[in-house]
DNA sequence: GCTTTATGTTTCGATTCGATACTTTATAAT
DNA sequence: ATTATAAAGTATCGAATCGAAACATAAAGC
């Protein structure tokens, strides 16, 4: 397949995802980025809760993410924690309030009949196939690729659960199907 | 495969973009909603030109949309021209200018390194595979796909050329490679 | 101990965005 | 025909975002 096809299709798909998702903002009276954030906070893991986390992710700057967390703060969809270790760090966490304007504003229902769609027709694998798209794409994006902690070069498995070959911590089921940005593609 | 892994794929994949993209917009000087208003206008129809249609695929109010077209007008991007039947509607063009930093600020580079990284594993048929996928999503997007020309329910081939179905006009096959906000799914 | 680096915050100005009201043109109704 | 209604854009205003730069504080290096 040429380029420019993957190109195309992935690009529509994620102009129609930002479509979808400036209505559901604007019913809500929120900004894109603020649902990109609750969004990001509820798949990180622990060691990605940062305000520093979140600037990479979105790729913006350092000030502007603190102006935003703020605001969601203020909102009480977010809260703020400083690490116990290493006093400069924040940890945030989504608040109950963040937690359900999330699950009202998520586009359920448009992927939920997307899916729909997709099981009467019978393509096998293309899991595998959007799957390995995905990679390709996190491979290319070097930086960083915020994958999910157990498709991760460091996770492993021990005799007694789950382990970050990085931090030497163990983890729980829950931890090894969220976002991580040490994560390391294989 | 469950909803949630789709949901997951492509919403990372998405998040993958605009990440990228808001990085090319900062070095540029742009912000991401002047790159996707270039990137539609470079890739879509002569019946999708104008502000409206923008405003459709943008998600965005009519007083907004007139605003930033304001200011890429201003910055010589892009060039307005009243329409001859209809004097209320207006369409829109690329210049120069706004074609040179389309292009500079495309993420090529990203696709580029996807597919070549892509090419290596033997995957076959994953171009059917995505175009379903998009496909089931601009099905589900009810309201208007904004799809391929070509790939239109009102799309037809007669004996001199292409032809579209609701306009009766013939097409071209550079108009049938483009983004049409009439578009039906088939 | 001093410098350097990293994480966050603050401040400021430019820009965006949505809401509302408005203009102009086309279409529909009577 | 004349009026009414709808559609495409524009203009204005105020709230909010965003990035740049300067700042504060804490950790790490030498």
């Amino acid at each position: 397949m040429e380029k420019v096809t993957v190109f195309d299709l992935i690009e529509r798909m994620s102009a129609l995802l930002r479509s979808e998702e400036r209505k559901k903002c604007t019913e809500f009276g929120l900004q894109s980025v603020h649902l990109q954030i609750l969004d990001y906070l509820s798949r990180c893991n622990k060691y990605s809760d940062t305000p520093a986390a979140l600037t990479n992710y979105l790729g913006m700057t350092r000030g502007t993410v603190s102006q935003t967390l703020l605001l969601l703060e203020k909102k009480a969809y977010v809260s703020k924690a400083t690490d116990s270790t290493d006093r400069r760090v924040v940890h945030l966490s989504l608040l109950p309030d963040g937690k359900a304007m999330l699950q009202q504003a998520r586009q359920t229902e448009l992927f939920d009949q997307a899916a729909d769609l997709l099981a009467r027709d019978k393509l096998s694998s293309y899991d595998e196939m959007l799957v390995s798209v995905l990679t390709a794409l996190q491979k290319s994006n070097k930086s960083q690729s915020f994958g999910i902690c157990k498709t991760c070069l460091y996770f492993t498995v021990s005799q007694d659960g789950y382990l970050c070959g990085l931090t030497r911590e163990a983890l729980t089921e829950d931890d090894s199907g969220k976002i991580c940005q040490e994560h390391r593609v294989l």
